[in-house]
DNA sequence: GCGACAG
DNA sequence: ATCTTGTCGC
């Protein structure tokens, strides 16, 4: 098993890493509508940490974007890059998430990857990071709100409500809430790489038929907690071979 | 200085 | 993110 370490010249402070992302905030390509909702196929990347062992193990799971059905899925294991800061979460995670999309024999289309995208301090979060160093459509769906304000959406599924930011890039809207089903909390979606704000909602919308989570997250987020389970038993006891039930 | 803050 | 039991509801 191969454990992927961050690359030379890979940002060791936070200053640093601000830097980063200030350089290559200016390599986001935001004219593009990106792929269309319901075709070709779609690309969940989620990670799982296991702090203790300082191991990340990131997934990326393919699906048929009008069946939802799995195409492809893969892992990889690598070192943490990086600790956790906010507004620095890339660091954390995009090493490892790269070796994943890199392992996939299936283009992987459009990429839905947990966080943010332009809905970030310095405008270029994970979801930019991710399309600006994959050059591929990328687009952010979070589980909780971040640095900007909004108001409280309808609560019917498809209701959205504006994310304005208000900092040092000036006063703009930087993404939205989305309800995905009828009264449950909504998501926060953000453009990341190459996708239109209107076309990042309504893949969304498009692949959360069920659940208030879109089905590339919700496939990806299982696959990388069962996997960091095996690792961590087997770092712990190389004696053991294949997984164990439970 | 204080509070807030994706995963 | 991760630590964790029961519990309310369809």
């Amino acid at each position: 098993m191969k454990i992927i370490e961050a690359p030379a010249g890979w940002p060791a402070d936070e200053a640093t890493a601000r830097a980063v992302q200030d350089e290559l905030r200016g390599k986001v390509v935001l004219d593009e509508a990106g792929p269309t909702p319901g075709n070709g196929v779609v690309t969940g990347v989620d990670v799982a940490y296991d702090d203790e062992r300082d191991v990340v193990v990131a997934a990326a799971v393919v699906l048929d974007a009008r069946s939802l059905d799995v195409v492809e899925k893969t892992t990889a294991v690598g070192r943490i890059s990086f600790p956790y800061v906010p507004g620095l979460l890339a660091f954390r995670e995009i090493p490892t998430v790269l070796a994943a999309l890199e392992s996939l024999n299936t283009d992987p289309g459009l990429v839905v990857c947990d966080g943010y995208g332009l809905a970030h301090p310095r405008r270029f979060g994970l979801a930019s990071h991710l399309g600006v160093l994959t050059g591929l459509p990328v687009i952010g769906v979070a589980k909780n709100p971040f640095t900007f304000t909004y108001e409280q959406p309808g609560e019917r599924r498809g209701s959205t409500a504006a994310l304005v930011a208000d900092d040092s890039h000036g006063r703009e809207t930087v993404g939205r809430a989305l309800r995905t089903q009828d009264g449950v909390k909504p998501v926060f979606v953000s453009v990341g790489h190459r996708v239109t704000l209107d076309a990042a909602c309504a893949h969304t919308l498009h692949l959360s038929p069920r659940y208030r989570l879109p089905e590339t997250t919700r496939h990806a987020d299982a696959l990388c907690r069962q996997a960091l389970k095996d690792i961590s038993r087997t770092l712990e006891d190389p004696s053991r071979k294949g997984p164990r039930i439970q």
